[in-house]
DNA sequence: TGCCAGGATATTGTATCCAATCTAACACTG
DNA sequence: CAGTGTTAGATTGGATACAATATCCTGGCA
């Protein structure tokens, strides 16, 4: 019972912050990597990310800990974590996982999709438009395409779905680099949100899947000899 | 170089060990809650734990850390974490996911499947006719799956269907529960390896599509009345 | 009854300490 | 000079003690 409900909105604005240090740091890093703001293969030592962050080595561990577990960070003991290769092959790896788990989201979602819903991915669409930064691009595109998945009514399969998403990101500027990509990919969306608006499950779910996988195949090309693995 | 590629196979071999306490404590703990041997819910006290591994609390709780990033525990921040619970929605959600990797992961290991490989899903179907330990069937249902898609060379993709495949586990028992599965089920193993020897890929996704598929919502009926959410 | 103040309890985070071990550089040896 | 010890330094892995903080419970009080 607050003393009002637009004070109860202020405050619970003014403490999205995170419920404990160690989440704070596993969040900010995350970020950090998927944003590309700490390269691949870079050292993350735990005394310097506890200066940085102003908190001891212990949350800074399970931090790292959790990167672990999202493949965002490797452990070699006694010598430290890094940063999480790309490679050819993880690009590869993530193009097919999201081929797999987007459309069965689709399918889920289409029929719970309200108008308000359509209207947001179609504004999605127009904000690309004229976008050239890529993050804001690959923000944009995940929101497109988690509006579209948003009604599926299970959370694990989306929050899945929206961590390879972010994992894709770590590959935008190789994916912006292999020119071309952009106005096909705007075509491809607005195909599939027109699918969707016909309530076409079985063209929507096709279309949602060649666009993930005409993506994953260009920047496969594009890495192959550009990187290793 | 290794001396010899016998030697590097016996070396790999000898060190499955754990790298860390941490880990030690991550799988067992994990293991533990995978298999039941914990219930849903159950509190994960830091000072219990670290004593029954004969640790101190440091590696218990980046064990811990690790396990919240697989949803196999949750953290509710001062109360402390509890093994995550079981649920009609989060059993859903797990097939729907098994349903969306497992025929990608088919699809992709199927031209590479041996005759070696064949035969050793045939002999998994035939240690599962007689076996009625649910544990142990779990742990051959996994192996016969993961057979089929072992050669799909998409590491990522192989390590997320087995992580599901794992968490479905979870739910054995009420699988086993629900009367009649076991028959079908392994008429459809059958099929499927059928289909994968024929070199069907088409039939092969559908099958197994179908296979999880149906089992989910055996599962779900099941679980409807019997447990929360 | 309703509530709120305060204590018990557990977790969260900090500060130190020490052991294990990886790396790299150097010296030694045949 | 290639290959093999050896040593020193740095960093992680882990233990321990302690402070801070949040939650739950309970008992007094209106």
């Amino acid at each position: 019972m607050p003393v009002n409900d637009a004070l109860a909105r202020l405050v619970a604005r003014a403490q999205p912050r995170f419920r404990t240090t160690a989440e704070f740091v596993e969040a900010t890093l995350r970020e950090a990597i998927l944003t590309g703001a700490i390269a691949p293969g870079t050292p993350l030592r735990q005394e310097d990310l506890a200066e940085t962050f102003g908190v001891s080595r212990m949350p800074v561990r399970e931090a790292l800990r959790q990167l672990e577990a999202r493949a965002l960070a490797e452990f070699h003991p006694h010598r430290g974590a890094v940063v999480a290769e790309i490679s050819a092959t993880d690009a590869a790896d993530i193009g097919a996982i999201r081929m797999a788990l987007e459309p069965m989201a689709l399918r889920l979602s289409l029929p719970g999709l309200t108008t308000d819903d359509l209207a947001q991915a179609e504004e999605l669409i127009a904000e690309m438009d004229g976008e050239t930064d890529p993050g804001r691009m690959g923000e944009l595109n995940r929101r497109f395409h988690m509006t579209l998945y948003g009604r599926a009514g299970r959370p694990r399969l989306l929050a899945l779905a929206e961590q390879h998403l972010l994992a894709a990101d770590r590959y935008l500027r190789f994916q912006f680099a292999a020119l071309g990509y952009q106005p096909r990919s705007q075509d491809e969306h607005r195909a599939l949100l027109d699918a969707c608006r016909a309530g076409d499950g079985a063209t929507a779910e096709r279309l949602v899947a060649e666009h993930v996988g005409e993506a994953a195949e260009q920047l496969a090309a594009f890495l192959k000899d550009r990187v290793a693995g």
